[in-house]
DNA sequence: ACTAATATTGACGTTAACGTAAACTAATAT
DNA sequence: ATATTAGTTTACGTTAACGTCAATATTAGT
């Protein structure tokens, strides 16, 4: 009796059962059945975490499919499709670096925000002594 | 007559005037109105440049707003408010960090998967005479 | 064998983020 | 002066991604 339930799945990464049921009838997952019962291998759970990993990145659960599909042992050694995979990684790896790239800009506007922001404290706590900086980091 | 219309601005950035009078329904934007007529500013521009910016990270609108607030020119030297404004740039920094670590790991399994198809291409063209892989990159 | 816990299949509900169409107004070009 | 163009509000429609029952079936423990 190995792979998990629906129930232990959903646990271990935070969803529903039904989110799990939802992503297969989306073709993402396509766990095995015991009867009626889904038992999911360890294909299907890094499946749900390669789903996850791209919805955080603001992929729909289609796009996710697409990468995922791709990205799945094909085990083929068709010429054609392997050259047609490498053209959809390279048209992956430009959206991401897009993604990168606001993710960098942003990354900088926080630094700015904070620096100001510590600056303005530091003045503040000059004309009032120490009092309500010293705990910033407290919680 | 300084400013965009809104027809101008969605050029801009390639969105529809619909989705600025949403973004403006949500307290996105605010645009001045000469009458009825919405007159985008620079602010606004920068706004809306941020909230593309944040959607394309994943982020909701309604996290947007909250985000886009907080690094707009408040203008405050309430210690309190610069402290809270700290606390809230390190919680996004570590939200934003978290996505950063699924992009890397995205973009490892990308270069591995990469790598592998590579491989059995050259297999394929030391087989197949090299017809096949010369023109992976032609489109 | 019986109860409790877990799972399954519908099926309708919900929220976010707009799309789309209608009906109206205002500004502009000829 | 009028016909086109651009903008406005109102309101209903749509898609994605599940949530939330309800009714039923199955599995596990005692």
């Amino acid at each position: 009796m190995s792979g998990y339930s629906i129930q232990n799945l959903a646990e271990q990464f935070k969803v529903t059962p039904r989110a799990l049921r939802f992503y297969e009838s989306k073709g993402l997952l396509a766990p095995a059945k015991r009867g009626q019962t889904r038992i999911y291998s360890e294909r299907d759970k890094t499946r749900l975490l390669l789903t996850l990993r791209g919805k955080k990145l603001g992929f729909s659960l289609e796009e996710c499919r697409e990468i995922i599909d791709m990205y799945d042992p094909s085990q083929t050694d068709n010429t054609r499709q392997l050259i047609r995979l490498c053209q959809k990684i390279t048209e992956h790896r430009s959206a991401l670096l897009e993604k990168l790239n606001a993710m960098e800009a942003t990354f900088k506007l926080m630094d700015e925000v904070e620096r100001k922001c510590l600056d303005k404290l530091a003045k503040n706590s000059h004309s009032n002594g120490l009092r309500d900086i010293v705990d910033v980091n407290v919680k």
